[in-house]
DNA sequence: TCCAAACATGTCAATACTTACATGTTGTAA
DNA sequence: TTACAACATGTAAGTATTGACATGTTTGGA
């Protein structure tokens, strides 16, 4: 896709920061938007720097240990921008395994299809506590102009996006149990 | 993710079909759940005959072209049904170029921003009524032993997370405009 | 009869991504 | 002082996926 340059470019706008500060922020901050392993970070930072889109300066931590410290140039900045701006049409629905198991769940017992719903709702219902304890760090909406309002909007978005999968889950449940009430109840 | 394999043999656990066909119901009915081109397709159809999990007769249509229909074996079925009932962990929140736009939109003038919010609300909303429109086909829930009632639950799945995406950029358009209007009136 | 759309099956190169391999330093708490 | 967690940077092999290339048949309508 792509937008990996544009996460490391954008994070580099905001701050000079290392590859293992980066790697940091993907599994932090970044968590709901967009993900990397330091071992697509490394590589895309070789690129970057080969494409003179971000530079870096060695710094010794401690007596020996060498950090590279990278930071964005000008023509790192203009790309960052006009990407900022694009209007994108929308991706396609995402894949998901869960939904595919769902889709053939007519092959597998009632009891079954129950169950793994279930397994589903207990988990996203864990990740939405996860995440409203996450947006306690705002006590109120951030000012438009500061870099909390991108992070607080996107963090609403993965809120509420757990909120209602969790209701199409306990929906789901729901009808299968009525399916099969209706069914134990004819066969009586 | 491996799963494009079980998307065949749950496809072919139902019906016989040939390549292109397989194909024709990623880009139809598994749209919400699962996709891939045929050229994925193909060469997996292959791994997949040589693991013995399918098998394929030639059929001649007109007068000479030649499809392969192929089947599930056994010992597909056994992969297939072992593959139905896995409980799964639940997957971390996907990728999404346009969450990252707006998690870096602070670099960018407020304008601009609440266009790229309107224009994935359009986008979005006319997914939706794309999706509603689609799911007329079913008169009444389907019965929980059909194949159809795994595509309704999916086809409910992908509306109400259309719904909630619409309301969270409403959202997010909302917020936007009362900080654009608070500055506006700090300004007089 | 001719044309276009749909049918039908493949390959190839490039990109994106994950998991595992590989190595070494620094700070801190027991 | 010693051991462990966190810091720090990379590579390599394999899988998944996309978009382009490549080719040919059949059906139905103008």
């Amino acid at each position: 896709m792509g937008a990996l340059k544009y996460a490391i470019l954008g994070l580099l706008y905001q701050k000079n920061m290392t590859g293992y500060e980066l790697t940091k922020e993907f599994e932090t901050t970044l968590l709901q938007s967009w993900r990397a392993k330091h071992s697509q970070v490394y590589p895309e930072l070789k690129s970057l720097t080969e494409k003179g889109l971000i530079q870096y300066e060695v710094k010794i931590a401690g007596n020996v240990l060498e950090k590279k410290e990278y930071s964005i140039t000008e023509e790192g900045k203009n790309e960052f921008l006009h990407w900022a701006v694009k209007l994108n049409p929308i991706k396609p629905i995402q894949k998901d395994e869960f939904r595919l198991q769902l889709f053939f769940s007519s092959c597998i017992k009632p009891e079954e299809r129950l169950l793994l719903l279930e397994n589903q709702f207990t988990n996203h219902h864990n990740r939405l506590l996860e995440l409203r304890k996450a947006i306690k760090k705002f006590s109120s909406i951030p000012p438009d102009d500061e870099t909390e309002f991108g992070d607080y909007l996107v963090l609403l978005g993965a809120i509420m996006n757990e909120e209602n999968t969790c209701k199409w889950l306990k929906k789901c449940i729901t009808m299968c149990q009525e399916k099969m009430g209706i069914e134990v109840a004819a066969e009586n």
